[in-house]
DNA sequence: ATAAGTTATTTGCATTTGCAAGTAACCTGA
DNA sequence: TCAGGTTACTTGCAAATGCAAATAACTTAT
């Protein structure tokens, strides 16, 4: 193998790093976390979501999941609530502090992805996501089929 | 802020832990992990680097990396000296057993590196390689100049 | 020469994490 | 209809993590 910065799981991992901590320290003044924010970015997009897909969607381990849910009940920014057609199934609503807090969130976040992507052209950030997607279908395909961790 | 899947920070941490969780199954039958790998590939680079170094080309925070270094030794791995010339210092050599390890884990690495490439042309993958480069950059000129964390 | 400040690493401690096992609800087939 | 299997979530528990404080060694200014 070559040099180390030019193998990819390098790149990634610490590309990654460096936004997620600095994004998380933007946000604890608000009281958030980016574990927090990612699960109210995923039930920006869809309310209603059920545990395992908020799982799926945002990398986070379910049994972390369960946890870092527990908390946000606390914090009053979601509500469980049993699918009353399969009783095994919890679905996530988020609250009005939870909205209210996500709009807070937001303007955070979109600074974030300018900051993230300052000098790139629309075109080489869109080039950019593509890949992404393309590297996490990959390692998708390798995968045995089931759960995500965090 | 638009739909999820197009967000940045999301595509990188959805593929950096994908990433990560299938390159870390597959080290454990060999007794390492990512962690693991990630100290070894990056003192295979140079050897000899102190904590602090370590600690950032990791992403690792230092006071955990004391501790991933302390298990580390236990397993013959690597040895800790202290750099004659500054006793603060302590500096990271790798063992014999520790350059076997390393032998065993990088055609894994190599395996992972394609596979998550699968589909990309050469310069597709560099391409890929200099935006993750650029947007580290970009988000490093952002962060108040100090420590990694991991 | 030394007090005050800085740097490198480790330690303390509370939180987060992830695997495995547990519980509860649903489905399937005889 | 009910036994056995599957699915969805939660809990138990040990390990990993990260911030802050502690320790130790160096540097600088006086």
């Amino acid at each position: 193998m070559g040099p180390l910065d030019s193998y990819l799981p390098y790149l990634l991992n610490r590309a990654g790093a460096r936004i997620a901590t600095s994004f998380g320290e933007a946000v604890r003044p608000l009281g958030a976390t980016l574990q927090i924010w990612r699960v109210l970015a995923a039930l920006r997009e869809r309310d209603g979501q059920r545990m395992g897909d908020l799982s799926a969607t945002t990398s986070i381990d379910v049994s972390t999941l369960t946890r870092l849910v527990d908390s946000m009940e606390k914090k009053r920014l979601v509500v469980r609530r049993r699918d009353p057609a399969d009783a095994r199934v919890v679905v996530l609503h988020v609250t009005a502090a939870g909205r209210r807090l996500t709009r807070r969130l937001l303007p955070i976040a979109e600074r974030y992805e300018k900051v993230a992507l300052r000098g790139f052209s629309a075109n080489e950030a869109e080039q950019l996501r593509g890949a992404l997607r393309r590297l996490y279908a990959n390692m998708d395909a390798l995968e045995s089929p089931h759960r995500a961790r965090g």
